[in-house]
RNA sequence: GUGGGUGUAGCUCAAUUGGUUAGAGCACUGGGUUGUGGCCCCAGAGGCUGUCGGUUCGAGCCCGAUCACUCACCCCA
């Protein structure tokens, strides 16, 4: 009988993992509820439509990426690739927007995309991912990407890098896709062959290739900075301003040009050199005009998604496993003493005491070997002579030291002894 | 979707030019101590060498296919 394997790219994580798991998690509740944002939980599935309007129609995600299909009625779902589409609807379908100026969400979960698996890309994978509706100014997008840095090192990364953009609004894109298509066309064959069709399809995509003679051709290739009309001008500079004064590191990056077609103005990258080549591990930007798009009021939003796998990785390799040890372990000899045990085990978690029992009527030295492993620091250790005495043995594994206590007093004598240390 | 690399025990890896019964370390189980962990010693268990086909007297090794994993391209978190 063959055994059925995961999915390709889709992948368990298991329990001497999910500590980091936990651990980003928590950190990432705790500093977005902190800066207002309040989670939502929409469905993995939704209308296919959702994602073409809301992604693009011509991005890979949508033309190639996406687990869609027909559901029993004959609709098109797909499984979500990303947050954003989603939440909008969301936001726009209850009418959140009639509550207050502004408001901010954020959700955590899995995303779906069908592309070739490699490290830090899986057909599955995990986002951190917040949005914020009905702010248009600066400020807001410099507190995000502030945010950004303050969830960073609380979760314990560093070494990373934020890059920070402006692609403009529609209007001065406009005009700069012009200028840039005409200098590509004019610079003619030096490009790659990827180059040559982005310059068709996208060309400010141009910007992301990595092939080095490219990287040199557009050294001298017109700068979108250098095109932007007053109004998008002033507020990247207010949005630079803020972040220096939060004290938030960062880099403009002319090459942060983001692959969904809703982004505009503000839009940045958090990037680490030791992914191999996922170097991104956070990214996000403004999108004015999506929420007016998918049928909603014309409300400002910014948002950004962080890629939980690559958050992973990098702390693997910084530090070791965070491992969960119980504090107590029984170990008991005879049928009737481990009946007791395993009564008295129950009790000490009842109390929130983390507790272990050997349940195999083992040898003793066998449960120690158990127990040590486990990394218990506490062993109770109950036989018949001990039982018939109305008594248990208390064994610190660390000090090494063993100690006899009255049966009915165990728990108290544990809790006084451990709340010594 | 395209290209490269790798598939041998739970894990990390050996196995002479193709040659008899595929080994080791770690991990696991038991024992050395009638009831006491880590270190040490002894023993045990664990494998259709990813799968299918081909070449050969003979294949873990050579060839083909397939699957899986992996890295990279594309793209993205």
């Amino acid at each position: 009988m063959e055994a059925v394997q995961a999915v390709r790219g889709m992948n368990d994580i298991l329990p001497e993992q999910v500590g980091w798991w936990q651990g980003i998690e928590s950190a990432a509740r705790e500093v977005l509820e902190n800066f207002g944002y309040r989670e939502m939980r929409t469905p993995v599935a939704e209308k296919l439509e959702l994602f073409a309007r809301g992604i693009g129609e011509s991005t890979d995600i949508v033309e190639k990426e996406m687990y869609a299909f027909q559901d029993r009625n004959g609709d098109w779902l797909a499984l979500r690739p990303e947050a954003t589409a989603s939440i909008v609807r969301s936001y726009v379908q209850h009418k959140l927007h009639a509550d207050s100026g502004h408001c901010k969400f954020y959700q955590i979960g899995p995303m779906f995309r069908h592309e070739r698996p490699q490290k830090g890309r899986y057909r599955q994978f995990h986002q951190i991912d917040a949005e914020v509706f009905g702010l248009d100014g600066p400020m807001i997008d410099a507190e995000m990407m502030h945010m950004l840095d303050v969830l960073l090192e609380r979760i314990g990364i560093s070494g990373v890098t934020l890059n920070i953009n402006s692609l403009g609004c529609a209007k001065c894109r406009q005009v700069y896709r012009e200028a840039l298509k005409s200098f590509l066309v004019e610079k003619g064959d030096g490009f790659c062959g990827d180059c040559m069709r982005r310059r068709e399809t996208n060309p400010l995509r141009v910007f992301d290739c990595k092939v080095q003679r490219c990287g040199e051709l557009l050294e001298s290739a017109p700068r979108l900075i250098d095109y932007i009309c007053d109004d998008c001008r002033a507020h990247f500079d207010a949005v630079k301003d803020g972040l220096e004064k939060l004290g938030t590191r960062y880099a403009v990056n002319p090459r942060i040009v983001r692959g969904l077609d809703y982004y505009m103005r503000t839009t940045f990258e958090v990037i680490t050199d030791r992914l191999g080549s996922q170097n991104a591990i956070g990214g996000g930007g403004r999108y004015d005009g999506l929420v007016r798009d998918l049928g909603g009021p014309d409300v400002p939003a910014v948002g950004f998604a962080m890629g939980m796998e690559r958050l992973v990785l990098l702390l693997e390799q910084e530090k070791g496993r965070p491992v969960r040890l119980p504090r107590c372990f029984f170990a008991s000899l005879g049928e009737k003493a481990g009946q007791s045990a395993f009564l008295l085990a129950q009790q000490f978690r009842g109390q929130g005491i983390e507790t272990e029992i050997d349940y195999e009527g083992r040898s003793l030295k066998s449960q120690m070997r158990r127990a040590d492993k486990s990394g218990a620091r506490y062993v109770l250790i109950l036989g018949e002579d001990e039982l018939a005495r109305r008594e248990i043995q208390l064994r610190d594994m660390l000090t090494k030291t063993q100690r006899i206590v009255p049966l009915e007093n165990i728990l108290e004598t544990l809790l006084a002894v451990d709340s010594e240390k």
